[in-house]
Order: structure tokens, then sequence, then C-alpha cells
DNA sequence: GGATTGGAGG
DNA sequence: CCTCCAATCC
């Protein structure tokens, strides 16, 4: 028997309000790590007394009211924190820390960008894109072994959007943003292990808009959660899942966990 | 076996929100009218159909957005119906309606009337006072068999409050609040049916904030709901039931349905 | 304490 | 569609 590390990302909308589907997922799933976005909750009110009792020891936050929020929860010890500010505004969207075998789990909150795509009109856009540039410049400084992981909004490959055509013009899908991203990609030559383990063309998708009548029948779904491995950590990386099912759940995030399985 | 008419009348604090305790209490009870106040719905969506699934199918309504609205629920015939504007200020605080055998039932939600029981510096205390008077004015004019049911936000009684002395000043208990209803009382001599069937001093609340942390616990209820009949209306009465238990049901008003019992 | 709306943000 | 908050009222 191999043991494994299991490291699972989640934008949870509100942990507060779903408190009861993140404890399921956790006892059926028993991941090592879980990694939160849009918390939605400052650290004083965070619900940890849940993750206590599930064996869920260490568990760091970076909160702020009503907004964003990112957590990192573990049932294996960690050594160091931080959170970046990269662009300086407070928002609270990465935590990171390191494992005592020295892997930094990055956890990040990409700024969803409103409705239109253009910097001129729409400031929320411009944001977007200055994150994933300072993202960028960031990544390219790096020589740690690392794991990036969280909601980066954005769904690079034709086959991560149900349409690449009606999508091209849609926030999360524009070929501005997928050459950011492309960008942070190559910056340090990250492995996309959602792609490692489900080649282009697979259909995988992680978010379904709360909008549609019928999501699972419709099925349009986005490609916006994502997992990135240095190159020396993706090796150890020994599957991919995306837990789809936890979209029918009662009350679910309209993100679905996804997780990386890692050989030690 | 004589036959009987039941008449309910209950703040209900938004219809749409606790329409399922209503339907537990149509089944258990099976009132033959019901009289709600503080429905908090226009009518277009006012939830019709539980109350036609149950058999009622008379439906009467004077709700507005957001505050008070009142209805009259019936599972026998009603001829006539009227909504009164006392104060013409479009507020939704009365309905009323004429059964077959002439009886008239008139359901109103008088203003609760702010923290400060002083006109110059609360209006709504003012607007409050104002209501009586003016329900006192229309009363004196009456001549026909009468019930006047509905939440009144007046406990008259030193024994329909659980302090006097500490609800001398506070707003549904204050001594210019008890004289304006003793006069709308004295206008057309009602028999006020709860203390007929339950004399002073026996204690007879209808409401229990929701403030109070265990309002079983430390009973601070008062009377503010009443059902009051004209002479010839009240001979006919013959019981009357404070349903106390539905303070503890799931989700509850902060008020309890109040009924008299006729015989026809 | 509990309900309603309206707006922001997704 | 869904969440959170601020304001308003009871």
């Amino acid at each position: 028997m191999t043991d494994t590390l299991k490291i699972v990302s989640w934008n949870i909308n509100s942990v507060r309000f779903r408190i009861e589907i993140v404890e399921q997922f956790l006892r059926e799933v028993a991941p090592d790590i879980l990694c939160l976005q849009e918390t939605k909750v400052i650290d004083g009110d965070f619900p940890a007394a849940p993750f206590r009792a599930l064996g869920y020891d260490h568990i760091l936050l970076h909160g702020q009211k009503m907004h964003h929020g990112v957590a990192i929860i573990s049932r294996v010890p960690l050594v160091e924190d931080d959170r970046f500010d990269w662009q300086a505004n407070r928002e609270a969207r990465h935590i990171g820390v390191r494992l005592p075998n020295g892997l930094r789990v990055e956890n990040v909150y990409v700024p969803a960008g409103g409705d239109v795509p253009d910097r001129e009109v729409n400031p929320k856009f411009g944001q977007k894109l200055d994150f994933v540039e300072r993202m960028t410049r960031w990544s390219e400084g790096l020589s740690v072994p690392t794991l990036l992981v969280g909601d980066f909004n954005i769904a690079p490959l034709e086959c991560d959007v149900w349409s690449h055509k009606q999508l091209l013009d849609v926030v999360s899908h524009t070929p501005i943003e997928v050459a950011a991203l492309d960008g942070l990609k190559a910056s340090n030559d990250w492995v996309d292990l959602g792609r490692h383990f489900h080649p282009d063309p697979a259909r995988l998708f992680t978010w379904w808009s709360y909008r549609a009548k019928d999501w699972l029948a419709s099925d349009r779904g986005r490609r916006l959660d994502h997992m990135w491995a240095t190159a020396d950590v993706a090796k150890t990386a020994i599957g991919h899942t995306v837990f789809e099912g936890c979209r029918s759940w009662l009350k679910p995030s309209d993100h679905v966990p996804i997780m990386t399985e890692f050989a030690l």
C-alpha cells in the first residue's frame, strides 16, 4: 500500500451557507488538504468546528466580509503560510502554505471580471487581466516545487466550454483572457493537471451557471477551476478527479470540487 | 349535534413565509373562517392554492407590497366585502365581509405605533391613536350584528401583559392607548370575547416577542389580538380559544391564532 | 429576533 | 439563479 496525498480545490460560494455539503464531501472523499475560494466570511466567523470535528486541525484563513475569501484546511501539518495581495487592494484572493515535504500549495481566486469584455468600459475586466499579469510576474520568479490551484475564472481551451463559438465574446473565454492565462502558464512551465489526465479534446467542466433551468440537461459548463503544478511536482501526480456529482447536491455551489492525488 | 361556526384571527407575519404552519393549523383546527393580518404580500402573489386545496374556496384579499395586508379565507360563502381606508393613506389594514346569515366580520390590523409613546417625537404613535379614533367614529355608526377581530396592537388590561408596571411606558400598554381602545369599545358596547370567556384576572396572552431567548420560560407575553362582538352576536358565542401551542411550532409567527366558536 | 426589499456581485 | 448586506419595520 502506497501513501498518497489528495489535494482538493473548490469554489464554495459561501462556506457558511454550504457547510453541510462541505462536510459531506470531506466524509465521502477524505482529502488531505482542501483549498476553498469564495468563503465570503471574515476569519472570526469562519465555521472551524465542523472541520476540526472531521480531523482537519490545520485551518488557515484569508477572509474578508461579504466577498472573496480563501482558506486552506488540512489534516496534515502546514509549516508556513502567506497571503499575497498582488494588486494591493486588500481583496482576499490568495493564501499559500508549505508542507513539511517542501511542497508549496498556492490557492488563488482570480477576479471574475464583470460582464463586458472591454478594459475601457468595464474596469473589472481590466482588473482581472491586471491580476493575471501580476500573478505572472510572481510566477516567473518561482523556483520551488509548487502546486497552484483555485478558481482562475478562465476556461482556456475550446473543450473547456460547452460552445467555443458562443463564448468567444463571453468573459472567461475571450482570447485576451486566454492569452493572459497562457502567459501565466508559460512563465513557469506549469503543467495543467486537469488536461494532463484528461487531455484535449475531452469535455471537462467545473462550473455550471445557476441560471440554467436544467444545468444537467443543457450541460452548458465551463472549466474555470484549475490545478497547475511545477514539472517536478507534476511527475508525482497519479490522478485527477472532477466531482461533477456535487453540482446535484442539495444547495450546491455553482462550482464543483476538483482533486489531484500525488504519490508520496 | 348542533352546528357551530368557528372564526379565527391570526397575525401571521408573512403568509408566504409561514404557509406551512397555516396549513397545519387549518388541518388540525378546521375553522370555518380565517382572518389573517400582516400577510405582507400583494394580492397577485397571495398563495391561494394551499387554501383551496383544504376546502377554503372563498378568499378575499386586501394586500400590499412588503407591509401590512389582511385577508379573509372561508369555507362558507361570503356575500359582500369591503376594504376601508380610514386614514386615507392606502395602507392595507382592513377587510370586511358579510355572511349569508347577515353577520359582518371586520378584520383589522391596527398600526404598531413605533417605539416611543409620544405623539410629538414619534409620528407613528400619533398615527396609531388616530387610527383607533377613526375606527371609533366608524364604530359609533354601526347598527348591524358584527364581529370585529384582528391585531389591535393594544393590551388593555393589567392581566393582558406579563408585567403591568414594567409595560406602563411601553407602546401597546400605555394609558393613552388603553384609553383610546376603551373609547372604541364603548362606542358600540362591544363585548370583548376573550375576556368574556377568560375573565380578568386570568392571564391571557396572544403575542410573545421573537427577541426573548426563551419565550416560553420567561412568558413575557401580551394580549394584542382581539375578537369583539356586538351584544346580539356575543350571545351566540359558545367558546373562545387561544392557541398558545402555535408559538412553539417550526418557524412560528410571534402572534398565535385566537378563535371564537358560535352556535348557529 | 425575524421578515421584506433592493442592489451589488457572481 | 443565488448570496450577502444595508435599511426598514414589527
